[in-house]
DNA sequence: CTCCCACCCTGGTGGC
DNA sequence: TGCCACCAGGGTGGGA
């Protein structure tokens, strides 16, 4: 599954093509559950909309569309983003299976957003976990709401880690993985965080000493600069 | 508030 | 060898 670096690459990629295109057409495969509330409303919410910006809170993508309404996208474990131009030329990432240039669409391709200008964004997703849905201003920030410290930016602070894990009897690594606290880490990035700061990932997070809390926190931003 | 668990879904794995 | 029960995995929501 993309972890958040990579969703951050993904963003930065299609803010490239995407902003200030408009969706003239959106398809999607019969039964698709990422389109939501349902494929009909998806279609209805996004069609003729143009993308303003694009900008990411932990591994959830948004949209900026030009109603002031937002386009949610989350790839879960198996989604992908592929842009492809109508010259052939494509961009995107996430999951790795299939490869993105092997046919897009391709079978797992569960919303197709066609642009006026011929491109196009393929919503690929095998496991059927990851959606998109457009919301407005009041739902977005309900929904972002939820999220917790940003790792990858300075509001990533070791006094606010600390607090994190206070009064917490679970395992250190369900502290880490709660969106609720630090948006965006995810299984494999805090199994290799624990490795690096020698810290069981079970040990209940009270636990922890300041000193290890503080050698988590370095692990932890090693891990996502890299 | 924290904790815990079921649920969403399909492909891969392991046991027989 | 073939079959199938089982499980991973991010995130959510509800109940205790």
């Amino acid at each position: 599954m993309p972890e958040l670096p990579e969703v951050e690459t993904i963003r930065r990629d299609l803010a490239k093509k995407l902003v200030g295109k408009k969706v003239s057409k959106v398809k999607v495969a019969k039964k698709s559950k990422p389109a939501q509330p349902s494929p009909a409303v998806f279609i209805k919410n996004l069609s003729g909309k143009k993308i303003t910006g694009i900008n990411r809170r932990g591994k959830l993508l948004i949209f900026e569309l030009s109603n002031n309404e937002f386009l949610l996208g989350h790839l879960k474990m198996t989604g992908q983003l592929i842009y492809k131009e109508p010259q052939g030329k494509i961009i995107g990432g996430g999951h790795p299976y299939p490869k993105p240039d092997v046919g897009a669409p391709n079978i797992y391709t569960r919303i197709t957003i066609n642009f006026h200008d011929g491109s196009n964004l393929f919503f690929n997703d095998q496991r059927l976990f990851g959606y998109m849905r457009v919301v407005d201003e009041a739902e977005k920030e309900k929904v972002l709401s939820r999220f917790g410290i940003e790792p990858l930016t300075k509001n990533f602070k070791l006094e606010d880690f600390h607090k994190i894990f206070k009064n917490r009897k679970v395992a250190v690594k369900a502290v880490l993985l709660d969106q609720p606290k630090i948006a965006g880490l995810g299984n494999i990035y805090v199994d290799e965080a624990c490795f690096l700061a020698q810290i069981k990932p079970n040990k209940p997070a009270n636990k922890l000493t300041k000193a290890q809390r503080e050698k988590l926190f370095k692990a932890i931003n090693k891990i996502i600069k890299e």
